[in-house]
DNA sequence: TGACAACATGGTCAAACAACCATATTTTAG
DNA sequence: CTAAAATATGGTTGTTTGACCATGTTGTCA
């Protein structure tokens, strides 16, 4: 995009601080923080619109961001997601970033989505390890072979669930404790699956 | 919070839908939307303030969400975390869910963090595995005994970084494959530090 | 030196606007 | 049944606002 002055990057700045908090600015209060006239404002604006930072929706307060800009804000706001890292390129340069993502976007998750943190040790071997988070989406049955998450006498637990003819396999993951599979019977009442796993996040990694 | 009426929650929606639009509506375009004189939609507004979920910055288009229905909007926005879950409860009841957090705030990022998607088996053991994104945030250097991302002929590998004496030990960790250790020369010029793994997100589990 | 872009002031004006009044109908709760 | 709350209309008023005009200064570039 067209390079900005100094002083047109100022206002925008403002512009985008205000539009944050959802209130567009008017350009007299625009003027009023800058100790400008209204139509120093008014000018400065009328740049902006024309090196396509900003657009005009109409209307008292109808100052907008160009989608144009809006997309170059997206990518100091999502993480960037690098593709092939090329050598001797500096890390984050443009060839290297495929894309910008929020975190959000990772899962296009529903209202029924929610986070659980892990305790214990008995799905390392499937990458899930204490102290994660895994993602679950609620839902009353798990394909057999998932990973789901089952309450289980008052504790919700993470295990692998197979479901046989007359009984639900938990299955752990976890080499050094065995597999100590635990088998419950369908529709025992002190059982209920919770939902299924569909990712796992893990902060702080030291 | 005090229930709204159809109405109101009606009115109220539609407001918020503007304001998540950058453009604070006005009584009168309200008052369009729905085929309202002006002064029906100043009446509903009046309750939406009355019961705490607007508030009036003054001036025109001056509403504002209140703190208190920004953060019940929050609950529905962030995902629900969930704490000690008791039986019975319905999984997303109040009393199971410890906070709501946005994905963001779980990583409390800085500018220079990235997500780089992992290829291979060597971190497996680590809960890192073929397909996971890592978090990482950038750095020149990384602790002796940190998991960090490598530049190494022209391939950014994660790595378990040992620095030694006169060189520096990337392990890997995958049982399977053998703990087949590379050193490499500090200081040498085909090989950088990239960053240091901070987190570890893994979508799409089946 | 002269042209031009950027930056600035003060002033005017019509449209958009929130606030408020009087009033009427419908819905809800006791 | 009745009173209060909620929902609605139309009209008035004074303020806020964007747009625009005339004009002046400063810095840059040819």
């Amino acid at each position: 995009m067209e390079p900005l002055t100094e002083k047109q990057q100022q206002i925008l700045e403002f512009i985008v601080e205000c539009l944050r908090e959802n209130h567009p600015p008017s350009q007299r209060e625009i003027a009023g923080h800058f100790k400008l006239a209204q139509n120093a404002v008014y000018q400065l604006v009328s740049y902006l619109k024309k090196k396509g930072y900003l657009v005009d929706a109409g209307g008292h307060r109808g100052l907008r961001l160009s989608e144009a800009y809006v997309e170059e804000l997206a990518e100091t706001e999502g993480m960037p997601l690098l593709g092939r890292v090329a050598a001797g390129e500096p890390i984050l340069a443009e060839e290297n970033v495929e894309s910008y993502v929020t975190l959000e976007a990772l899962f296009n998750r529903s209202k029924d989505t929610f986070l659980l943190k892990v305790s214990g040790d008995s799905m390392v071997d499937e990458g899930i390890l204490d102290g994660d988070y895994v993602v679950v989406k609620s839902a009353a049955r798990v394909g057999s072979g998932q990973i789901g998450v089952v309450l289980l006498d008052d504790e919700a637990t993470v295990k692998r669930v197979v479901v046989q003819k007359h009984r639900i396999a938990l299955k752990p993951a976890n080499r050094k404790a065995g597999y100590k599979t635990r088998y419950i019977k369908r529709f025992d009442k002190d059982v209920r699956i919770v939902g299924k796993v569909i990712g796992c996040i893990r902060t702080d990694i030291r």
